[in-house]
RNA sequence: CGGGGAAUAGCGCAGUUUGGCUAGCGCGCGUCGUUCGGGACGACGAGGUCGCAGGUUCAAAUCCUGUUUCCCCGACCA
């Protein structure tokens, strides 16, 4: 007997679990001999490929270029900022050695100590603030729009696949203005972007938002973000779009002369997303038969999966699978010819559709001897229960429209379930009983987020984080007059998004 | 980094407490045959320096020391 679910354990019985399996069971990733640190597999980095592709594109409609910055970074250059070094010294990897030895022993060992230790990149404001430094002089150098798709590393205590790892890719773009409103314009432009793409690629709906004080990017004046739901109710920092201020323009000296001719000190932006954004992904739609790939970004869209039940029939079945997958691809969904390959391997049927259901392909095409008598095919549409049958014309001309309802309905699924386990909370006691599992021994997937008046005291923000509640973010769209903090019951600033989160 | 668990074939595990024949099982993998529309079946077969390094012993997967990696909880974080 196969199992009830394709995933083992599934998500009630044991979330984290069930995660690690999913990534597992679609091929996404997974753990090298490196702490930390994993293999992206091909059916995960084609998906990484497709998010950035459609970023990228983004980015340039917004008027950036892509440009390129060193991995190493001197220590002296990250020194520069104080909030910086403190937010992110405990996770650097250092460079302090640039020659390998053969010992006695035949081991190598590490000689040739640097003058000057390098710091692996956890990110590239000094570095790239220090180049900004020599580009800039005048007003007329400004502004500087430039993104950087890299791998960055943050040796992290804990890790987990995609969520966190102590190497992970990203883009970070970097910008200089000329004055303050263009940085804060461009700082909140981005996090449109982000939310544009989280939205209506991914299928994951955001939240979007100020950090507090507490949550910020160090060094940074104001950073907002977008969060979104997982299903275990937890909430994922996806993305993030700081305005620098002139707090590292002044610590690298990015300064110009203005149309008045006085030395002015620069304002800078930085904003990134990561192959985190897979594990959001993951986490917003996977199921317990594994991965679905929402469209849009979806390595592939078709799996073409030929039934042949005799030798006899192997030559016309598989015809009949050339000649629908050639014409799928004739179809145009999302601006470009759709996506769809054959599965020819020589396993039973039923083994490989798990396969391809695991690793969340949008549609899966059977295809065996009375299709080809009929004309027909026999689709599975992942984000559905029951497999339908079509005439083998009709699928073909509605594939893309087919595509776009499947985007459309994941995105409205998410959505519903974060609307699901999101409240509106005025009571202290509701807030805590919110957050509180039914069985403290073994806690079930509970709470969500938590609307609720806060009056912006770092104690009150304190008492939550106490319970592992963080306030997420301030939405930028919050009414304002909300009522008294649910904690000290000051007058609130507005709804903060409290929730636990990753 | 603190607490807990783990590492034996690609995956999941037994064996370790009490050291002792040639280290097993299920799935997967290979060949052949029968199959094939929601996880097929039979026969034969391949595959392991028991995470790594030391030590104790006539003898180590098993005991001791160190170390690496993974998972869970906590602190930290995209």
């Amino acid at each position: 007997m196969p199992p009830a679910t394709a995933i083992t354990p599934t998500r009630e019985q044991d979330y984290p679990e069930w995660y690690q399996q999913v990534v597992r069971a679609a091929e996404l990733a997974e753990n090298s001999a490196v702490r930390g640190c994993m293999v992206i597999k091909p059916w995960g980095y084609a998906l990484w490929e497709n998010m950035r592709g459609v970023l990228d594109k983004m980015f340039r409609a917004t008027g950036h270029q892509n440009a390129y910055f060193p991995l190493f970074i001197p220590l002296s250059f990250f020194e520069k900022e104080a909030a910086h070094v403190e937010g992110f010294a405990k996770e650097c990897a250092v460079v302090t050695h640039h020659r390998l030895e053969a010992d006695g022993d035949g081991k190598l060992k590490p000689v040739g100590v640097l003058d000057e230790p390098l710091i692996v990149r956890p990110t590239s404001e000094t570095i790239i603030g220090a180049t900004y430094a020599k580009w800039v002089q005048s007003y007329r150098d400004l502004p500087i729009l430039i993104n950087q798709w890299a791998n960055v590393v943050r040796w992290e205590m804990r890790t987990r696949l995609f969520l966190r790892t102590a190497e992970f890719l990203w883009q970070e773009g970097h910008t200089v203005h000329e004055t303050e409103k263009e940085a804060w314009e461009e700082t909140r432009k981005m996090l449109e972007v982000y939310r544009d793409f989280a939205e209506n690629y991914l299928a994951m709906p955001v939240i979007t938002g100020e950090k507090t004080a507490g949550e910020r990017f160090p060094g940074a004046v104001a950073t907002l973000c977008i969060e979104a739901m997982m299903q275990d109710r937890k909430a994922l920092q996806a993305g993030t779009s700081h305005f620098l201020g002139q707090n590292f323009a002044r610590a690298s000296g990015i300064q110009f002369q203005n149309r008045e001719g006085k030395i002015e000190t620069a304002w800078t932006t930085s904003w990134g997303v990561s192959t985190r954004l897979i594990g959001g992904l993951i986490m917003t739609h996977a199921d317990d038969n594994g991965l679905i790939m929402p469209p849009r970004v979806a390595p592939e869209h078709i799996v073409v999966l030929p039934i042949i039940r005799a030798d006899a029939d192997r030559e016309k079945v598989l015809a009949y699978c050339e000649e629908t997958a050639a014409r799928l691809r004739e179809q145009i969904y999302d601006g470009a010819p759709v996506r769809a390959v054959i599965d020819r391997r020589d396993l039973s049927s039923g083994d490989k559709g798990w396969q391809w259901v695991k690793k969340g392909v949008p549609l899966r095409v059977e295809i065996g001897l009375r299709d080809v008598e009929k004309d027909g095919v026999f689709v599975g549409i992942r984000n559905r229960e029951k497999k339908e049958g079509f005439s083998r014309a009709e699928f073909i001309a509605r594939t893309p429209e087919i595509l776009a309802t499947m985007q459309r309905e994941m995105f409205a699924a998410a959505k519903k379930f974060r609307a699901d386990h999101t409240r509106e909370i005025d009571d202290l006691a509701e807030f805590e009983q919110f957050f509180t599992p039914q069985n403290a021994d073994k806690p079930e997937v509970h709470g969500g987020f938590a609307l609720s008046p806060w009056c912006g005291g770092a104690v009150c923000e304190q008492r939550a984080n106490a319970q592992k509640i963080t306030i997420r973010c301030l939405p930028l769209a919050a009414e304002k007059a909300a009522g008294k903090c649910v904690f000290c019951g000051n007058a609130s600033q507005g709804r903060a998004v409290f929730a636990k989160a990753y």
